[in-house]
DNA sequence: CTATCAATGTACGAACTAGTACGTTAGCTA
DNA sequence: TAGCTAACGTACTAGTTCGTACATTGATAG
């Protein structure tokens, strides 16, 4: 997500257009996913930036619009991370786990990224509504997952009644959850959901689940 | 969660401490999970009251007291239905998935709890922290977890190595994510996780899982 | 070398928003 | 029935916050 890094230019080139809308939309997107849309503060976004709030305004027009610009480009990390999946050559059963630990990996690697998400549902997806980059574009992993459910089938190793959707909906809730409510879950029942000691436990766990579901012994019970 | 109805009071007694404290802390609670912490409006709040703000700062003292005490309320509602839990005189398998279908239920029929816990995560827990009713009061669901499960490993049907809290948040997250993200959900991949018609597909959904976890096979995979 | 325009900075304003000072009254009690 | 206090209302303020009018400058084309 960090995509300003340091000059890269010797010669002192202060006007750089792409560096400072990069600029303003990485401290926005820390900034927005730090307060929440209205917590956030145009000003802090614009103080924690190399240039002004007028600049915000000349590239972005708003406030709202800048919001929208971040979830587009935190939408197109994962949308990239997703197009690098490359699990089909496993068996079915190995390549459901991998996808799902790729998955739990990402969410705990983007924190931002899933507060984000909260945000934009708090505010009913009004801002992925009226983008047009984001509207029903789907995901690459669902593909994935529908060829891999597809050979499971197949091969009858899959006994479960789920389609794609459902099935990445069942995996991502794990993953969200653990990290967008570690705070109330930790401040309630005393447990750190996202505690180093235990990510592999939390990892394995989700694995065992989805395996579990798809391979379930139907006619038992 | 409406505690407020009508007079209830023939005589027309205008001045009444409950009533109007519990008025202001409805209107509270859908205000904040309409639009977030600092989306909400005190003006607000008060004018969709029959009083004024100077009683919403008489009473909580300020935003931040108010947002405390509506969640405070808003969890002792779970933990109420949490207490008339009734499963434990089934064998572990059904009393586990009648379980993991009232949260479900309870999840669907409170969507305004999900959005204020949302709200909360997005702060931190903050709240919850400084508040002496909620710091880890712990769950009564948590104590009936954790007998079903002893009674389901003795058995032997249980072949999971989970506690009751992480099922606990195994369950809850299938239950949270589904009403929370509804919005980017939909809007991502065009199905609404909440619509009536797939009500009962989740629901079983859901207890599929869980069972399937907790009484999969582990010799084989 | 200079004209031009994209890019940038400064300073300000209008509207909003949490919170409060001060005044009033209902209804209970002695 | 007088008096007291919890309960309530009005009007205001200090500070904040999004947004913009206006001025300026760097870089590039010709």
């Amino acid at each position: 997500m960090t995509s300003v890094e340091e000059p890269a230019r010797p010669n002192g080139r202060i006007r750089d257009a792409a560096r400072t809308k990069a600029e303003i939309l990485d401290v926005a997107t820390q900034e927005f996913a730090r307060a929440g849309y209205d917590g956030a503060r145009v000003d802090e976004i614009a103080a924690l930036t190399r240039t002004t709030k007028r600049m915000i305004y000349y590239y972005f027009g708003g406030k709202e619009q800048l919001f929208t610009t971040v979830l587009e480009r935190a939408y197109g990390v994962i949308r990239e991370a997703e197009q690098g999946l490359d699990v089909e050559h496993l068996d079915p059963v190995a390549a459901i786990r991998r996808l799902a630990e790729l998955t739990f990996d990402h969410h705990e690697a983007h924190p931002a990224f899933i507060r984000l998400v909260s945000i934009e549902n708090i505010h009913g997806a009004q801002h992925i509504a009226g983008s047009e980059k984001l509207g029903k574009i789907g995901s690459p992993a669902l593909d994935v997952i529908r060829r891999i459910l597809e050979t499971g089938r197949e091969s009858g190793l899959f006994t479960a009644d789920v389609d794609a959707v459902d099935l990445h909906a069942m995996i991502s809730s794990f993953c969200f959850f653990r990290v967008a409510n570690r705070h109330t879950f930790g401040a309630l029942f005393g447990r750190d959901l996202v505690d180093p000691a235990r990510h592999e436990h939390y990892r394995s766990m989700l694995g065992d689940m989805v395996i579990a579901y798809l391979t379930a012994d139907r006619a038992e019970h």
